[in-house]
DNA sequence: GTGAAAGCGCTAACAT
DNA sequence: ATGTTAGCGCTTTCAC
């Protein structure tokens, strides 16, 4: 079965080591000799073995990328960036599924795939700061999202809090007074909803009002029917005990957003008229919807760019030099504020993506050197 | 930096051959010779270098899958249910993207991967049959959708034209006339693209309409900007000419058909009433819209668990026995009628994902044996 | 039950 | 410019 090249060195007339330099394109070959290879290659139909010549090099050009689940919009969308930015590199990704699930986080960060990804890019939803500390596995890792980690690794994400304050602080500003949160964690600790919780409740506070637990909705999954189940069980709380319903929704992200709208449109609410929605992650879905979704976007795509540059150049790292520092990068978030809160103000025909907020990391701040904190700027996007 | 078995061994006092056993948990072993071992493991935080036992093993439990992009909704579904079935078979995914991009399917089909992947899933969308009859490697290959392929591999795909003729059909049954197709080809052949719009032209034929080039719609893209973009133009077109516009539309994926409803609000069209809309794939997202999406629903995850099955399978077999004949699997596609073509006529209270069709491949046909056909189910859902 | 040695396919020293 | 040799880390005959 396997062609090795041996086979194409002995067919050629020539040794291993003429062979294995004009597969590789090495220079200072005669012309002839490299002729008579490429037949013998061609005739052969011989492929290289990557195994081998990974093996023999240490490195795999592989990437291993662990999310949740890559069927949520927004992975989906992360993983696409990364696994087009991986390609400009030269690396494959090697997609993996934590289910959001403490136990294959933790075996992914201990290296499930020992020496063969070069490297791991992780997106923790349970992962705490003493599992990353006692790590068992040497290669690079870069942490996507989950908000902060004491830890010595590099790490990008948007500052949870202060966007969900920059949410609700939208909802407020229009006027609304109860704003519910959907997506709250219900078992376990979820870092980010539990951030994103955070920053509805501190931004309430400062406003004067005090958060009420009637308000928020815990759901089981991140997923367009827990926004649905969530919300119609808000909408049946509240009016079961004579209390009015929400006048604002602030979803954890885009797909609970856009099932808790489904959810009030069964109950004859409009939206934004009797209530105003805002989601999280800015995923194409909700640009598009018939109403279309105000949201906090993250940068994603310079997201997906910033952990594929680090984690390669902390692969081709030399050994020798002092080693990278890890990097704590905040990138950038906006507000987009689309029909959810305002209504069809716009033309109804402007371009559906506002303009990437030009993100280029300031200065890469040093080892727990905190956030590059910037202010949100707030983006208008209608369809 | 590398800790190997062989240090290991030297560490625990035994030989390679020892230490390789019990790290691969071989009986036979004395409990205190295994005791010592493990202990060695851990001080020294040895890690199995995955890359060299597959180069010795000839396997790498690796599977490539090639999609145009995941960031696509019905890839990163399916994707999605093709890791977690891997993951049952202790195989990893590769997650390759082809952008559909004809030069990029030939690069991957012909082995981009060689000898790092056992196998390769591949959901081509222009290339030829020529091309796979001349495909230069030797690693199993299951194609995922795309139509009719005359080709020695394991082949699953629905049968397009029948899905496509049986949205119109639907439409036709709603007393609608003016079917639009949005998503036409608008370059060189997409073979999925252009069955479904056989399938239109087909029905409305047999309906005894004659289809009308200016009810067809190309798009650049996939997305729902094409699928906006597309009707928009439509749209423009038929009114500049003074003729009606269109009573339906049939758009070639879910997104298409979603963009295409932006656009028809857009022009003050209301979906059902003054326009009917039918998608394709069965996308979450079309079943959460504010005006739910009839749509096609192919069985996805009975094609990723087939896949990953029959890849398994040829990736298994002894080398000895008569290899595995080659299958074409036609699995079940449904209608799922949803609001975007009756309205609002359920409780709006129903599950929103119709039963999975019942589909097992009834009997595996053998090479070229063509489609099991079988009538495509009618659903009904809302959410 | 355990040890010694060969070899998976490749590349990089070191010769020539 | 080309050939010879060693060895990446592991598993597996084959002996003992």
């Amino acid at each position: 079965m396997g062609v090795s090249l041996k086979d194409v060195a002995l067919r050629a007339g020539v040794s291993l080591r003429t062979a294995s330099k004009v597969v590789n394109g090495s220079p200072h070959l005669r012309p002839a000799t490299r002729e008579r290879v490429l037949r013998a290659v061609d005739e052969l139909g011989y492929r290289p073995n990557l195994t081998a010549r990974h093996l023999r090099s240490g490195r795999t050009g592989l990437i291993t990328m662990a999310v949740p689940d890559v069927a949520r919009p927004y992975f989906a969308e992360l993983a696409g960036a990364v696994i087009e930015t991986a390609a400009r590199y030269g690396r494959t990704v090697l997609l993996d599924h934590t289910g959001g699930s403490y136990e294959r986080e933790l075996t992914v960060c201990n290296g499930a795939r020992s020496h063969l990804a070069d490297g791991l890019i992780l997106s923790p939803v349970r992962l705490a700061e003493e599992d990353l500390r006692a790590r068992a596995d040497q290669a690079p890792l870069v942490l996507l999202g989950g908000g902060e980690y004491r830890v010595p690794y590099d790490h990008i994400a948007i500052d949870d809090v202060a966007a969900a304050r920059t949410a609700v602080r939208h909802l407020a500003s229009l006027g609304r007074r109860r704003i519910a949160f959907v997506g709250a964690s219900d078992d376990r600790a979820r870092r980010e909803a539990d951030l994103r919780l955070r920053g509805w409740r501190e931004e309430l506070a400062a406003a004067g009002t005090v958060p009420s637990t009637a308000l928020v909705a815990a759901t089981d999954g991140r997923g367009r029917q827990d926004g649905l189940a969530a919300m119609t069980r808000l909408l049946a709380r509240q009016r079961s005990r004579g209390r009015p319903v929400p006048d604002a929704v602030f979803a954890c992200n885009d797909q609970l957003a856009l099932g808790a709208m489904r959810a009030l449109a069964q109950h004859g609410l409009r939206v934004p008229e009797d209530v105003a929605v805002v989601g999280f992650d800015d995923t194409e879905e909700g640009r598009y919807a018939a109403v279309s979704l105000t949201t906090i976007a993250p940068d994603t795509s310079a997201i997906a760019r910033l952990a594929v540059t680090r984690l390669v150049e902390r692969i081709s790292w030399d050994g020798a030099s002092p080693p990278p520092a890890p990097v704590r990068i905040t990138p950038g978030h906006t507000l987009v504020v689309r029909e959810s809160t305002t209504g069809r103000s716009g033309t109804g025909r402007a371009p559906p993506r506002p303009a990437a907020p030009a993100f280029e990391p300031a200065a890469p701040a040093h080892a727990f050197a905190g956030c590059q904190s910037r202010q949100p700027p707030v983006a208008r996007g209608t369809v």
